[in-house]
DNA sequence: AAAAACTTGCAACTTTGTTGCAATAACCAT
DNA sequence: ATGGTTATTGCAACAAAGTTGCAAGTTTTT
């Protein structure tokens, strides 16, 4: 697991750098949840600020995680699937937001139908969020 | 016009001040356009900051105006359809954003197909974003 | 017209995010 | 391994977006 993260970190042309590696395994531990620069900052204890916003930035770029457009009005991340590249995202599943204990995961999707845009607009992207309640907060 | 605004006001239980008439105007002549705190800051010259929030706040509590995600980061608001309640909108819409000029409308978009949740997760609301081009910005 | 209820405007503060720069660490090639 | 190159870190300073408490000012109700 650890081969792992620094596997990956290889593969998408990062350094491993300490930060780089801890903020990963969180990332990857997080299994499909879309986390903020805040929890994060949680999970570890104390991390510059600055750096760690460089570092989701640096993730982003380079393919390893995508932003989760959640409603929520801060920016949340989450892992990529293993074919995102340097060049183009591949994330084109839906986010799950609950109002609650504002949790955000990923969903399993597929393909969505087309939505008709007026004449003339060029559609490069869609992102599609579920609000609601999660198991754990629908049935306390 | 004038009339239509005062109406507005009354239907929704909100005291007819100077600022809200002014921002329900704005937003009236937006049509379907969405706007940010900072896109009427601009309109009207010089509100106080502090309670332009709070008049947003109470027109999308009434069911004036709803929020319009559209991954930006900043909130942006619309005006409501006849048929919002305060105690529920019905803004099922979906938004285009254009990541050029940062403008988002609104898009007559029919109902969507259901998505799939987890077991137990329930769905409240959900918002569909297209990102891209928009007419002027997609042909320049 | 006065009382009650709500709204405004100000100061102060919080959260989220960015930029510039010197010091430091990682990587590559000897 | 050693050193040079290049990318990354950590700090200070700053900026934008948004919130809260409270006294003064408006609407609305009676």
């Amino acid at each position: 697991m650890q081969e792992d993260i620094m596997e990956k970190l290889d593969k998408h042309d990062l350094r491993k750098t300490i930060i780089r590696k801890d903020v990963l395994k969180i990332f990857v531990q997080a299994e499909g949840k879309a986390l903020s620069s805040k929890d994060i900052e949680q999970a570890l204890e104390n991390p510059d600020r600055i750096t760690l916003y460089r570092t989701l930035r640096s993730f982003e770029e380079k393919g390893l995680i995508h932003q989760a457009v959640d409603g929520s009005g801060t920016s949340k991340y989450a892992l990529c699937s293993e074919d995102c590249t340097v060049h183009e995202h591949q994330d084109d599943h839906a986010h799950f937001h609950c109002t609650k204990c504002e949790q955000t995961i990923c969903l399993e999707t597929g393909p969505r139908s087309p939505v008709n845009v007026p004449e003339g607009y060029i559609v490069r992207r869609s992102y599609l969020v579920l609000e609601g309640l999660c198991r754990r907060c629908a049935n306390p």
